[in-house]
DNA sequence: GTTTTTTAATACGATCGCCTATCATGGGAA
DNA sequence: TTCCCATGATAGGCGATCGTATTAAAAAAC
């Protein structure tokens, strides 16, 4: 969860939850709170200050990245982006790509995985 | 403000606030006041759910792409990952990628090219 | 060993986020 | 012309966010 994260990017940084909450103006309870996911839906300026304080990105804090425990699962490792160069160096649009989700997506809800094809 | 962007990428979009709303499960009146930035600290949780309905990374309805992005033409943007993300949520793989690719460019290959553009 | 400081947790309250309900307007169909 | 629907805006209210104040425990200083 997202107070887990925040947690290990502060110690990541030596830093204690006083230090956090006097660099980012939020008070420490709260910063407890959080770390603890008793709060679970801040607000996105509280999360600002805390990513800008602790140098990491929104979406490192919201979601799992590889250096969490799942790694490469869900998340856009190299691979990916080496397919992605591929695809737009080939001449591949974003329509394109979407289509084709949309096509595998579709695929998935109209037959259930039985088919085995190469 | 972040409104604006919200705004702009809905219309980008082609889409209504009650589609968005639709999409999202939050009400057109909250993204109403949020695209008039009568609302300006919207939860994580809002603002995950609009940036995902609408395609778009957090960070690019946060702040100004010009003065936030390093993406350059030919190099992966936001949009790009966001598809992947997309893709990756729904199960597709990246053989699967990889292939769609390869009949992309075979495709390309087979098609003398007509059209003299220039 | 005692005192001070630091650290994190807990209780409570005020403001605000985000909801329901409703209104005003414009376009399309009957 | 009237009715229906979609669109976006407005009013009011409840529950959650995030603050203040305080407590408890551990570490550091004397």
């Amino acid at each position: 969860m997202i107070g887990d994260r925040i947690k290990k990017r502060r110690l990541e940084k030596n830093m204690s939850i006083s230090q956090l909450a006097n660099k980012t103006g939020i008070v420490k309870s709260y910063l407890s709170s959080l770390e603890r996911s008793l709060q679970k839906n801040p607000s996105i300026q509280i999360l600002e200050k805390i990513s800008h304080v602790l140098e990491i990105p929104l979406d490192s804090l919201l979601h799992d990245k590889a250096s969490d425990s799942r790694s490469s699962s869900g998340s856009i490792d190299d691979e990916w982006l080496c397919l992605v160069r591929e695809a737009t160096n080939s001449g591949i649009t974003k329509e394109q790509f979407q289509a084709f989700i949309d096509s595998k997506s579709n695929e998935k809800r109209k037959r259930p995985v039985e088919r085995k094809d190469g």
